[in-house]
DNA sequence: TTTCCGTTGCAACCGAGTTGCAGATTATCG
DNA sequence: CGATAATCTGCAACTCGGTTGCAACGGAAA
């Protein structure tokens, strides 16, 4: 990733542009899918899991990213491509291995709306999937499952 | 509930019908909607909770009861209504307000099916809603998030 | 340079969930 | 019925992801 971008990408949300949160914000580009605050821990080597914490909160509420509730125990989140508040029909599904754990972005397959009864205010929405992933199946055996 | 009802309710899930068991069941029938282990836990009031997790552990793997996400950090359960592993189809949406942080069963929506891509072997669906419920918004205050 | 305020790292804490183990309960068999 | 085996339960201790208090750091403003 671009660095000017990272900086110009923070600076659109409101975000000051500090070296950590680059770093940060870098060590989250380089994942396809889904990441957790332990991934970001080994992935960017020195930020402490508190700043990360602290940064994640930050740029979850500046619409940077998604919250991705898994069911692991462990919460995911991914990069939000827009700048702001994502209507249903800007979301995707997403989909968690039983096996490996992992947790995929399925970025073409958009949430469905249902209607939701009157008098409940929707804010957001989530669509998990759980089962097997393609490389679990084919290599039968799998690899354990990191939670 | 019914004492009768109940043992045979286990029964039918081939679950031994112990009288720890028969006491989790009872307070679960009692919840509306959702609960989670420390809901049962002041509810059967005696029960300590390392035999609740493993009561709810078995139920769920009996298919007695589904397992609720709601991103609020505690597991919630909800009772099924059918003897076996329920298709998508069957399945319903749920509610989390996030004011009083309470989950709903919305029974009358079903979970709208996707088209998920080639690979992928789905076990499990979840649909989640988050917002404010009807009973927050109208007592515009609100109640403080139990979590 | 000095001051100030947001940011960061460290360490301690929290709480839901989970497990090991010994004693209690229930089922099985003679 | 009584002995034995299998299962279940309560207790206490533990795990681990997440969260917070606080002091030190750093960079912008005065």
């Amino acid at each position: 990733m671009n660095e000017k971008y990272g900086e110009e990408l923070l600076l659109r949300h409101d975000i000051r542009p500090t070296a950590v949160r680059m770093l940060v914000l870098q060590a989250m580009e380089r994942f396809d899918d889904t990441f957790s605050l332990a991934d970001l821990e080994v992935a960017t080597e020195t930020v402490d899991k508190s700043s990360i914490f602290r940064t994640l909160t930050l740029f979850a509420a500046h619409h940077l990213l998604h919250i991705v509730e898994d069911g692991s125990g462990t919460t995911k989140y991914c990069l939000c491509r827009n700048d702001h508040d994502c209507t249903p029909d800007e979301l995707h599904c997403h989909f968690h291995c039983e096996r490996c754990g992992r947790t995929y972005c399925l970025e073409q397959t958009h949430i469905p709306a249902i209607a939701c009864p009157a008098g409940f205010e929707v804010h957001q929405i989530n669509y998990l999937v759980k089962g097997i992933c393609p490389d679990c199946r084919t290599k039968s055996g799998g690899t354990e499952p990191s939670r």
